[in-house]
DNA sequence: GTAATCACTTTAAACGTTTAAAGCAAATTT
DNA sequence: AAATTTGCTTTAAACGTTTAAAGTGATTAC
């Protein structure tokens, strides 16, 4: 079956292809079309099953009502929730989504926003990974309109929507010493993004404000190359007699779901045997025998904020700034009391 | 900045908007361009940072290099994946991936293949949901080329790549006989789709096979709008003195989970008290204390498969046919011997 | 010395829309 | 009766590419 357009309804009626086009869009009443003609119109369009090229219709009017985001890696449980919320809100917004998958890799993420740039979506939502800073620098050269959500780089003025991970992992810390924790670990990758650095600060800010030392031995770094054994080797560490942690603080549910693992290896109970924090949630934790207390970022109010935070400055109204979200908190039975 | 278009490269360098479309798609040589002008219209395409504009090319060569892919849910470990091995097969043919999720919902389903199409996407790969069968057959009547991933409809001939899920429920479920299994209960979604109706299918023959009636007690159905209760009614009715089956065979990774969760409610020990095997993976029975066994959809090929398939149906080399993929088993320690 | 060939380059239409501007009868105002 | 207004419709250019066809000046062939 060929495929119908405007001079086929057109011909059909036997009107011009404007006349066609104003119905269509709504502009009936405006243009002042006879009410026969924007009824045999409609009909015919009816009938001949008329479906408008996107295509078409985004060259003349240079706006896709499309919207490009990139992700870290779409197996990520933070991804496919962000994802999720970023399609309802910009589904309510009459935009469509393109997804790209970066895997954590900045010559992927690069190539990905060039993609979507060449496609002319009208703007993009960027979880940005380690060392793609250039990348962010040419879309403010070209002026493409983009907003980053989870991560961000300080020294760069971008528009972001990210969770106050200082505040976060500042409260989560002052929490567990609040529950009598005194040696309290802290897992962490050994990177250069900011939101894991605040994630640091956080945690050495309210030792410190408690009168706790922090101590480089309870921070061992988790290389993100090796992070499977890094892992088994710093829980291995902290829970030897010698250190005795108390608690250990995951900063990312990949962290805490092969830290857990590692802890049932070495049959040691949570938490009796030691207390557990963990910064997100991962689906793993539904099958831990004990429910794991974390850090939650609002996906909902992220991904409805990115896209309406995007949508601001495709529309020129240009508010360039950074939005930080408070976390939720989800305690469960992982710290002891 | 203004956005560079092949007009302003040819007035750059003096020569006319062809001869930059020809040499910036290398067809240099083919259309005799001289050497000169070749290099000045490259060094100009540089340093003026061109980059083509993909929807006026579409618009002109009735191609986007584009894939529409509708998931059922992005939260599903399954569509995550999938949608991974698409996007990277994809890639490698020079394709994009625009992607969307039906959240099971038939409408949203209907919904997004629309947009899909009205974007002109050279083809689509599908994971229908219930009562989607119109859409279907909508597409098929417009000759859209598309592909069914997981999930079809066998009254209708559609191109579709799926698990043979009748084999591998069979071969599951003699396994758990081969363990020594006498109680067998199945765990399924009250659903018509044929992918669940098949590992039921598999289920009760394998039972058959081995001397074994099928009873209806040992097969509780869960309403997918009740799943959480139904699940645990299930669990609770399964493991009671009076039905005390052996072993349970859950249809989906979700419901293994919840049916996981519910054994741990009434701690109940997998596999002293219970064997478990699971239909599909979740990224859950990583943190559960003991491995699950369970059948594995090949995703990677799955994936692979879909798109080389919707490829070749794009060039027109229209072979329609049902591909059924083998499963793979993962055996962990859920299963008593 | 005219014709044909060669090595390039330009012209212009097309893809399917949108939309400002112009067109045209009939009705109304001067 | 001429001019204007009204109500409706068409024309045609534009968006940024691609590409068949035509154009051009120099070289080669007869």
């Amino acid at each position: 079956m060929k495929k119908v357009v405007l001079k086929d309804i057109a011909n059909h009626v036997g009107v011009s292809t404007a006349l066609v086009s104003y119905v269509l869009n709504g502009q009936a009443v405006e243009k002042q079309v006879s009410k026969e003609n924007a009824a045999r119109i409609m009909a015919a369009a009816e009938e001949l099953n008329y479906r408008p090229n996107q295509i078409a219709k985004s060259l003349k009017t240079q706006k896709t009502h499309t919207i490009g985001l990139v992700v870290a890696d779409i197996n990520y449980r933070f991804s496919s929730g962000i994802t999720r919320a970023i399609e309802a809100e910009a589904k309510r917004k009459n935009f469509t989504v393109i997804l790209g998958s970066s895997n954590e890799n900045a010559g992927k993420f690069d190539e990905l926003v060039n993609v979507l740039v060449n496609r002319q979506v009208d703007g993009l939502i960027l979880v940005p990974v380690e060392n793609s800073e250039k990348t962010i620098v040419n879309l403010q050269r070209q002026e493409v309109p983009f907003v980053l959500v989870d991560r961000n780089f300080p020294e760069l003025r971008t528009n972001s929507i990210i969770l106050d991970n200082y505040k976060a992992a500042y409260d989560s810390t002052s929490y567990l010493i609040e529950q009598g924790h005194k040696k309290i670990a802290f897992m962490n990758y050994d990177s250069t993004m900011a939101n894991l650095i605040d994630r640091t600060r956080g945690y050495r800010q309210a030792l410190e404000d408690n009168g706790i030392t922090p101590s480089e031995k309870l921070m061992p770094l988790i290389r993100p190359l090796s992070y499977k054994s890094d892992i088994q080797k710093g829980i291995t560490h902290l829970t030897s007699s010698k250190v005795a942690c108390d608690a250990i603080f995951f900063a990312t549910d990949r962290i805490a779901i092969y830290g857990l693992q590692h802890l049932n290896t070495l049959n040691l109970k949570v938490p009796e045997d030691v207390s557990v924090f963990s910064f997100d949630e991962s689906e793993a934790f539904e099958l831990f025998y004990c429910p794991v207390s974390h850090a939650r970022q609002p996906l909902e109010k992220m991904g409805r904020l990115a896209v309406n935070a995007l949508l601001e400055l495709v529309n020129k109204n240009k508010i360039t700034n950074q939005v930080y979200l408070e976390s939720d908190f989800v305690i469960g039975r992982s710290c002891r009391e």
